[in-house]
DNA sequence: ACTATATATGAATACATGTTCATATGATCA
DNA sequence: TGATCATATGAACATGTATTCATATATAGT
């Protein structure tokens, strides 16, 4: 007589039995919905390509236009453009127009903190 | 005579010339090791993805079986396996072997406060 | 109006990644 | 030893994504 049987919880989930029924339902509860999970996925998702994470840094000390970064981070001009473009959609960079030439900024002040953060855990 | 002339200070990039020389090189030299910003990129990568998030966040109650994930998410059992892998080769999680049955539980102490502060984010 | 410069963007390409399917491994029990 | 259960894993497949190329837009200067 295995667990579920005993008590009288049957249930079949990927065609095995629920082992622990109580920790199940309580995860289950505690889960944010589906799309507060995507979004946070999403969130991280933004961090997680190395080019956007130099972006990001490179604006910790000021604003800076598009031919700057193509600069520091030896990339072509479109690339950085696209990178950027991602980066506005998700607020974390706004910009500013002088003339012919667009500076962006940090548009989030968590932004450092959460890349430090990383930084921390990755350094050990 | 353009800037860069004007400077003595050639430089070509991305087919075009650095506008703000002494930005670009105060972002150039605090950026971090290409090797090191990669491994933050990863590190953020680990946390794009909602199956991942919602592993993590079932064991921030207590450890949990592979079957009992599967219930609570809902989800092939190869396919938590599969994401169970990533997030050990990663150290964020742990197990132990209990008979036919293994256990997973946090590996990391900051996880729960990373993912908060993204929670935080996609809240506002 | 024409040219040059800075940036943006659509399409194509190459590569990475998550899930599924089939199957293997490892452990328990009869 | 054979059967069964829990989990792991390789291969295939589909989807997502970063970069490049070509080109468009926007602004300034002549």
């Amino acid at each position: 007589m295995n667990k579920k049987a005993a008590k009288g919880k049957d249930a079949e989930v990927c065609s095995r039995s629920i082992i622990h029924v109580d920790i199940v339902r309580k995860a289950e509860k505690s889960l944010p919905s589906h799309e507060i999970l995507f979004d946070v996925a999403d969130f991280f998702k933004i961090f997680g390509d190395s080019t956007r994470i130099k972006i990001l840094w490179s604006l910790f000390f000021s604003e800076m236009c598009v031919c700057d970064m193509c600069a520091v981070l030896r990339m072509e001009q479109s690339a950085v453009s696209h990178q950027l473009r991602i980066l506005k959609q998700s607020r974390l960079v706004k910009y500013r127009r002088d003339g012919k030439v667009v500076y962006y900024s940090l548009d989030d002040n968590h932004v450092k903190a959460i890349i430090n953060q990383a930084l921390e855990h990755v350094k050990e």
